[in-house]
This record gives C-alpha cells, sequence and structure tokens, in this order.
DNA sequence: TCTGGGGTCCTGCTACGA
DNA sequence: TCTGTCGTAGCAGGACCC
C-alpha cells in the first residue's frame, strides 16, 4: 500500500469531529441526534460548533447565531464552556503525544503529527492513525477524523475526506481514516478547488478567479510569475509551490508566542471614554496576568476598536521597555484609546502587547532587575497572581472594576463567542 | 446576513539615521 | 549645509486560519 514510505515523511492530521458538541454530549447524552448549537447565545455570538443534525439545516461554524436561529429554531443552543474544552483538549494531545514528541497543535480541536520515526515502533502511517483514532474513541468517548500523507497540506485535506458528510439529505458517515500514498498526493491535491489551500480566503479566491483559476490544478498550471502579480511576493510563490505539491514546512511543536491579547465585543455600542476606559482595564489586567503567567513582557501595545459600522482600526505605540503590569500596559493603551473619536459608538474594544520577550532575556540585556517603568507594580502583580492561583482569577481585580455584583474579571475563553446578551452591557451608552 | 475571539503573516507607508 | 539613497523600525490595515 504506502509504497515509499521508508523515504518519505509521515505526518498525520488528526481533527475532532464537531468538537465543542461532542465534548457537550459526553455530559448531556440525552441530547444525541438532536440538532445541537454551541457558541454565542446573544445577538452579537457566533455559532463555535454545530452538531451533523444541524449543520443538515445549513448551520455552520462562524455563522452568526441570529442567523442559525433561523435556519434550524428547533435546534439547543448552548452556552460553550471554554475551559471544559480546553481541559477536554488537553487529553486527546496527551493521547497524540503518547504516539510522537512531534505534535504541532492547530487549535483545541486540531493538530499535525510527525509520525516518520514512530513507523517502526507502531506500523504505518495508516495504522497509526487508526490507533490514535480507536485510543481518542475508547479513552475519552470522542470521534476524530485523521488524514495521513506525506506533507501537511495533503494531510490536511485527506482529514477533510475523513469526515461524515452532510447534505440536505442527511448526514453520511466518513471513512474516519485516509491515507494518501505519496505517487497520488499530486492528483489528489490537484483534484480539489483552489480554497482548499491554505491561505486562499474569499479575497484571494475573487483574485485568483479573475486569472481563469478555480481549481489547484489550475493554480499549478500558471506561472507563478503571474500569481506574484496578482498575490505579491510572499502569497504568490507560497500558493504556487503548495499547488505544485511542494510542502516542506515542517511539524513543529513549540512555536513561540508571537503576541497576547484580548478583545471584546459589547452587547450594545459604548460612546464614551469613561465607560471604554473601564472595560480597557479589565482587558489591561487580563492582558498583564496572561503575559506573566508565560514568563513574558511586551513592548508594543497596540489598541483595536471596531465601530458601529464595523470599521475596524489598531492604534500601536513602542515603549521603551517591555512590560507585563496592568497599570503600564494600561498607561499606554489609555494614551491610544484618546487619540481615536469614539463618539460614533464602539461595539469592540481589543488590548494586544507584541514584540514579546522572557522577563530573563530583558534583565540579560539590560543588566538590572526592574526594567521597566511599572518595577512599582511588579510586587504588587505578582502577589495577585498569588491569589489568583489559590482563590481564583474574581478572587481579586483592579479597585475600578468592583461593582454591586462583585468585580468583572476578563478572563480568556469566558466570552469567546461573543456577548451573552444585551442585557449585561456594562453602561456608557449613548445619552439620550 | 450581518458578522466572535485569539492568533499569524504580509504589504505599504512613513520617519529616521547613517 | 543641503540633498539623495538606503536600510531599518514602527505603524496601520488587510487577509487568513481555527
Amino acid at each position: 500500500m504506502e509504497a515509499g514510505a521508508a523515504r518519505t515523511r509521515t505526518v498525520l492530521h488528526a481533527d475532532m469531529d464537531a468538537f465543542f458538541v461532542a465534548v457537550e454530549l459526553l455530559r448531556r447524552p440525552e441530547l444525541r441526534g438532536r440538532p445541537v448549537v454551541v457558541g454565542g447565545t446573544g445577538e452579537r455570538g457566533v455559532v463555535a460548533a454545530a452538531s451533523y443534525e444541524a449543520r443538515v439545516h445549513g448551520v455552520f461554524s462562524a455563522m452568526p447565531s441570529v442567523r442559525a436561529k433561523r435556519l434550524c429554531p428547533h435546534a439547543l443552543f448552548l452556552r460553550g464552556d471554554y475551559q471544559l474544552y480546553s481541559e477536554t483538549s488537553a487529553q486527546v494531545h496527551e493521547i497524540f503525544h503518547a504516539v510522537t514528541p512531534l505534535v504541532e497543535p492547530i487549535a483545541l480541536d486540531e493538530a499535525f503529527l510527525d509520525v516518520t520515526a514512530a513507523r517502526r515502533r507502531l506500523g504505518s502511517g495508516g495504522e497509526i492513525a487508526a490507533q490514535v483514532r480507536a485510543e481518542v474513541g475508547e479513552r475519552l468517548g470522542l470521534a476524530c477524523s485523521v488524514g495521513v500523507a506525506s506533507t501537511k497540506l495533503v494531510a490536511k485535506l485527506a482529514s477533510e475526506a475523513a469526515k461524515p458528510k452532510v447534505s440536505p439529505a442527511g448526514v453520511r458517515p466518513g471513512p474516519g481514516v485516509v491515507v494518501v500514498v505519496p505517487e497520488d498526493e499530486l492528483a489528489f491535491l490537484q483534484g480539489h478547488p483552489v480554497q482548499a489551500l491554505w491561505g486562499v480566503g474569499p479575497a484571494t479566491l475573487e483574485r485568483l478567479r479573475r486569472l481563469g483559476v478555480s481549481s489547484v490544478g489550475d493554480l499549478a498550471a500558471l506561472p507563478e510569475a503571474s500569481l506574484v502579480g496578482a498575490l505579491g511576493q510572499a502569497n504568490g510563490r507560497h500558493l504556487h509551490q503548495l499547488a505544485s505539491g511542494i510542502d516542506d514546512r515542517p511539524v513543529e511543536p513549540d512555536r513561540p508566542l508571537k503576541s497576547v491579547g484580548h478583545e471584546e465585543t459589547f452587547p450594545s455600542d459604548l460612546h464614551t471614554y469613561e465607560a471604554l476606559e473601564r472595560e480597557l482595564v479589565r482587558l489591561c489586567d487580563s492582558v498583564a496576568s496572561r503575559l506573566r503567567t508565560a514568563g513574558l513582557r511586551g513592548r508594543t501595545i497596540t489598541v483595536k476598536l471596531r465601530f458601529h459600522d464595523f470599521r475596524t482600526i489598531t492604534r500601536a505605540s513602542t515603549v521603551p521597555h517591555a512590560v507585563d503590569t496592568g497599570p503600564a500596559i494600561l498607561h499606554a493603551a489609555a494614551a491610544l484609546l484618546r487619540e481615536v473619536d469614539v463618539a460614533s459608538g464602539v461595539r469592540l474594544l481589543g488590548v494586544s502587547a507584541s514584540g514579546l520577550s522572557t522577563k530573563a532575556v530583558e534583565q540579560l540585556t539590560l543588566g538590572i532587575d526592574e526594567v521597566d517603568d511599572d518595577g512599582a507594580w511588579q510586587d504588587a502583580s505578582a502577589a495577585i497572581d498569588a491569589i489568583r492561583r489559590k482563590f481564583g482569577a474574581e478572587a481579586i481585580a483592579p479597585a475600578s472594576l468592583a461593582g454591586p455584583g462583585g468585580v468583572r474579571v476578563a478572563r480568556r475563553g469566558a466570552q469567546q463567542w461573543g456577548p451573552d446578551s444585551a442585557s449585561e452591557d456594562p453602561g456608557g451608552q449613548k445619552p439620550t
């Protein structure tokens, strides 16, 4: 079967089937067979995952929840539980790591595995894929689809081919594992529509359509120079290589983090600096806390705003020394916010830190203990971290976040798929 | 139809110093 | 002192991924 396997790399792409829904069904098995949608439940929420029964009605992830409810009003809509999915994901990844240390996580429900070195111990790529699938099913009660090939791109397309198929007529089970042997890879790849390629979204697709390209094969037949002219140097060359079956990107287990950010869409637009700055305190506190947990500091602070008309802008500034405390990030972010006219209404506010370095590197470079002007906050931040580790994220927060109902702390994943509803408005709407 | 959150990467522009 | 060029850093926005 897998001729040439001894010479070539073997890459698995493992992708959980309707992961968030499947995790929910583990604790509510009575919902099996029913259309279930997980995601934001408010007016501005989106679908994170839909059961195959819901997909039959045209519900897909990233679709506005309002639209999903129109398409499938009898579906059960569940607020996602990011924490639970993270924990389950860690268990899935544990199973992957038992096969090979070369696991590159792509998302909570997806990873690449380079199993080249594991073949002598565990069998062919297809056999290892079947073992992974069985293990995930037996130990966690979850289904996953696995693609096997010599490159990441083809392995990914193969796992897609292994998944259950949905049509208005119903759901047809998929094979679960699809192996594409090296001599078949080019034909398999070039038979796909061009949007199957990583990096071809709506904008690129439109440009390619104008060049008469609709399949990966069409793309490969085009001169590279034409693609570079249409899509730019990096994207043009990269896509031409992928379409020609050239994909030597390694499976990278430890990709360093480039930025840490937190953003939130409000149930209704905010129109005042006062209201936005209250939110900014929460966001900066969250970003700082996550930076410290990761042992990182950031030099460039970026503020992102999305207005009522969906126009999105970013404003960034680079501080002399990297920072990791809430007040220091807030200092930079608040100055950036004040440069923008917010009177028309802001629906989303975000803060991120980039230009990351480790604290150890900072101290080594500068040869001093406290490298930034937020030095005074270092001890306080360390105390905050210790309290949160012991008593939870809500145990302590900036004083400005305290209110009659307790403190409002921004936690990663707490609002992953949009705000719940306008009734939980943080305030600051346009005065009437 | 009305669009979340957390990321990465690329491109084009501008400012600045050598 | 002024001007042009080049490389680099910083910034803003866009496109894309899950």
